[in-house]
RNA sequence: GCGCUUGUAGCUCAGCCGGAUAGAGCAUCGGCCUUCUAAGCCGAGGGUCGCAGGUUCGAGUCCUGCCAAGCGCGCCA
């Protein structure tokens, strides 16, 4: 209905312009919104008073004339001019209730629509480095990239989600060194933990089946580990150091294969468990994409040459350089050290250029927000990389607080403890955890309440979404107690029946479900769809409090049983795009 | 110090490209179960939209300054 006003007001332009009653030189556009208040009638523009300047003319007088050049339709009972300029329309409730019938006939597909037209995006996100167990961190990212993913594809994108395993770099190294040193524990040793390492239990459980299928052929005595390292921090040294001649020691011990193996086994082992956390979360991915796999293929090297032919690489101290402050970067960046090193970023650069090689028309990343000062560097690669910038979009999640009722709930990775998505869900189970991450816009901090996730009162917004499901279900199941039977065409009949208050706005609320799925998608603000659902429950509640379905009269009933499935359905393809299950009893 | 983000009811948060009297949940107070599930509903109170200017028919929304909070400013990832 939306869409058909702002067809027929766009028409109505034309139609002024080719009259000469409007300045053809005029663009603007035109924008229908829901009225907020029922005495504003369905919808309202503020296109005449828009108008008024590039025309000037009265806000009042434009609309009149927009008012005369509108096409008839039998949906639209009435037109008004309000207020400073409004044009405000009046929808026949015949034509509102007809959405009952779409719903019906579309199920499980109501909703979904082909605006992104079949565009390829790439959403990539968690993308954590494989070093440990996902946090709660993490699982914001999780849920809202999932949910962000499932939105493009039901508006018709082709979407292509993806996890980025840095199973590169130092961070690597520094677990594959904390794994060795574990395991040289679990032979017997004793060796004095980096301050800087891997301090987990995990690693302890890696180090343990490493040596189980490989016994002690990595055992190397602890003296000769120890020889010459400069000192580690609590004596006084240099952490960073003293872990990098850890990793350098442990290199030369175990050589070019022997590091591959417990490298390979600290890794293997994490990112099993990380795809295993992910799918009990209900994320999937398309394609989890290796780090090692842009070195192994030469693409960095590829990419590093592609920018010094555009003639944005520089040396100097040394070491190479970026000159991304051409392009909009606050200063330039270090793609090679001065060890010879490729930096991080210039296998990010590397992965971009995959990212735009592989032909997305859009590039989605989400990102933790402490990585907002990067997103400049990145958008600065692709466009020397001859790409255009603006097809990426970088989405950022801030990090939960987590709260216990009152009590803040302390997380430190520095000492490894720090609250996993599993324990999360195993405490306030996959709905609620999900729920309650993308109930909050993405860019903003949130508090997560575990107390209240797990809680079953009313003060639990999953719980009060699922309940209504719940209840349409209940009454289906009542109805077949009764013996009574359902038509739905005799309810299709007599949608003219539903003359309640509650009923027409349950009728308007159903008909904005995809507006709402729409905005969500292209604004990237699974948010709104939350808060939707929310409401589209309270006006089942309200309803199901104020009126009786089950009633004696067959025509009201199965009109009114047609209403409450179109809800139920709604319902249920929302809390589907969020990956919340919709229970038929509670 | 510079940059980015944020500041809306006691608390947690919405507010769609600037639009009509700023909304919701929780909390507080008062009501509703012999009737399709009370994990529900009905009602009440609660606001200087951080502060000060500016832009215009109109500002919570845009611009400037200030205050406060978070994050970022490595040849780390």
């Amino acid at each position: 209905m939306k869409k058909r006003l702002e067809a027929f007001l766009n028409s109505a332009l034309t139609a002024l312009k080719t009259r000469g009653e409007l300045s053809a030189e005029i663009e603007i556009s035109v924008q229908v919104e829901r009225a907020r208040d029922p005495r504003h009638g369905d919808f309202a523009t503020n296109l005449a008073m828009a108008l008024a300047k590039a025309a000037r003319a009265h806000p009042r007088q434009i609309a009149e004339k927009i008012i005369a050049a509108l096409p008839e339709d039998p949906a639209i009972v009435k037109v008004e001019i309000a207020g400073p300029g409004f044009i405000n329309f009046f929808i026949d409730s015949e034509a509102q209730f007809s959405i009952i019938r779409d719903i019906h006939a579309a199920g499980r597909e109501f909703g979904r629509s082909t605006v992104g037209a079949g565009q390829a995006v790439q959403v990539e996100f968690v993308s954590a480095n494989p070093t440990g167990p996902l946090h709660v961190g993490h699982g914001r990212g999780a849920a809202y990239g999932a949910v962000v993913a499932n939105l493009l594809a039901a508006v018709g994108f082709n979407v292509h989600r993806e996890y980025y395993v840095n199973d590169a770099g130092r961070q690597m190294d520094i677990l594959a060194a904390s794994v060795w040193l574990r395991y040289l524990e679990e032979c017997g040793e004793t060796v004095v933990f980096p301050s800087n390492g891997y301090r987990g239990e995990y690693v302890r459980t890696i180090a343990w089946g490493l040596r189980k299928r490989e016994g002690e052929k990595f055992r190397c005595p602890a003296a000769e580990v120890m020889a010459d390292l400069p000192p580690d921090e609590p004596q006084g040294g240099d952490k960073e150091a003293h872990i990098d001649a850890l990793v350098a020691k442990t290199k030369t011990l175990l050589g070019p294969e022997g590091y591959r193996t417990v490298f390979d086994a600290g890794l293997d082992s994490i990112l099993d468990d990380i795809q295993q956390d992910l799918e009990e979360f209900g994320v999937r991915y398309d394609e989890w994409f290796s780090e090692r796999g842009l070195t192994e293929t030469q693409a960095v090297k590829r990419a590093l040459a592609k920018l010094k032919e555009a003639g944005y690489l520089y040396e100097q101290d040394g070491a190479v350089w970026f000159a991304s402050s051409r392009l909009g970067d606050e200063k330039d960046r270090v793609v090679v050290r001065e060890n010879g090193q490729m930096t991080y970023f210039a296998s990010d650069i590397a992965y971009h250029m995959n990212k735009l090689e592989r032909g997305f028309d859009r590039i989605v990343n989400i990102w933790g927000a402490d990585h907002h000062g990067y997103i400049a560097r990145i958008k600065a690669a692709i466009e020397a990389l001859g790409g255009d910038p603006a097809k990426l979009s970088v989405l950022l999640v801030q990090f939960a607080v987590l709260y216990r009722g009152e009590e803040k709930v302390q997380m430190s990775t520095r000492s490894g403890e720090f609250v996993t998505l599993r324990q999360l869900r195993n405490e306030v189970g996959k709905d609620a955890a999900r729920f309650f991450y993308v109930m909050r816009k993405s860019d903003q901090h949130m508090e997560f309440d575990l107390k209240l996730a797990t809680s079953r009162t009313n003060e639990n917004p999953v719980y009060y979404v699922q309940y209504a499901h719940a209840r349409v279900c209940s009454v289906f199941r009542q109805l077949d107690e009764k013996g009574w039977e359902r038509s739905l065409a005799n309810g299709m009949t007599h949608l003219g029946r539903l003359t309640e208050p509650h009923e027409a706005a349950l009728a308007t609320t159903l008909s904005r479900y995809p507006e709402v799925v729409e905005q969500s998608a292209l604004q990237h603000e699974p948010h709104h769809l939350v808060h939707y659902l929310r409401e589209l429950a309270y006006e089942f509640h309200t309803y199901y409090n104020a009126h009786q379905f089950l009633v004696e009269d067959a025509a009201l009933r199965d009109a009114r049983l047609n209403l409450i499935a179109a809800v139920r359905q709604v319902i249920a393809n929302g809390l589907g795009l969020l990956d919340v299950s919709a229970p038929e009893a509670m």
